[in-house]
DNA sequence: GACCAGGCACATC
DNA sequence: GATGTGCATGGT
């Protein structure tokens, strides 16, 4: 266990050594992150700034408006992010139940334990764990460790964790070497983000990686 | 043209 | 319970 953390705090040093700060998430509002959360859903983030930009100008970046606005004008808006159609079911789902549940106010979910708010966010149908963990985090600043296919990758390749690992045991190899610091999680998970998006992709790149010298099992095919 | 992107729900075996 | 598939746009 002692030497697991000193892996996650090596990994950790050299990815913001590398990487420096990175200042997530890129959103100004929590209901912006949470939007951004629901549309970056297998999504590269550069298509999602472009629906949240359409998004921005409809004047439709609140609650209410979301969930007024009709369905074939929702599509329209978020189209740049892709799978816009089932997106936006999931959108129209998440202010339904907020709307049912909390009059549509946000400032009610705060108020609500992270545990329990964690669960019902989960039972909204387009929401499922990283995207759960992510409005935990980003939107609500709850001590909550968000992982992705990134993750997975970094930690199977240095050897971590078995590859065939669950989400809820991969975030507990996190949760339970790392202090519950928000702001700790916060920069952790983006500098993930950062290599994945570099080097650890399903063919690595390792050459370069500023986790190279780490020990790893997976060969790299440009190496 | 192929591959990839900050998942999730649902069908099928 | 594990595995496969649909969802869609846009950048490299």
């Amino acid at each position: 266990m002692q030497k697991t953390r000193e892996q996650l705090q090596t990994i950790y040093d050299l990815l913001f050594e590398r990487f420096g700060p990175q200042h997530w998430w890129p959103g100004q509002t929590c209901f912006e992150i949470i939007v951004g959360a629901i549309l970056t859903q297998n999504t590269n983030w550069t298509n999602v700034e472009k629906a949240i930009v359409n998004l921005q100008q409809a004047g439709c970046l609140e609650p209410d408006k979301i969930h007024e606005i009709e369905s074939a004008e929702l599509e329209k808006l978020i189209r740049p992010a892709g799978y816009f159609r089932l997106k936006t079911k999931r959108l129209k789902n998440f202010m339904q139940w907020l709307f049912d549940n909390y009059g549509g106010d946000l400032d009610v979910l705060d108020q609500i334990e992270t545990r329990r708010l964690r669960e019902e966010l989960l039972r909204v149908s387009g929401i499922g764990p990283e995207t759960a963990d992510s409005i935990l985090l980003y939107a609500f600043g709850r001590p909550v460790f968000v992982v992705d296919a990134y993750t997975a990758r970094v930690a199977v390749r240095h050897e971590l964790i078995e590859p065939d690992i669950d989400y809820e045991q991969l975030q507990y190899l996190f949760e339970a070497n790392l202090e519950p610091d928000v702001a700790r999680f916060n920069e952790f998970h983006a500098l993930l983000v950062c290599v994945g998006k570099d080097f650890c992709k399903p063919k690595p790149k390792c050459a370069g990686c500023p986790l190279e010298a780490l020990p790893h099992t997976i060969p790299c095919e440009y190496d």
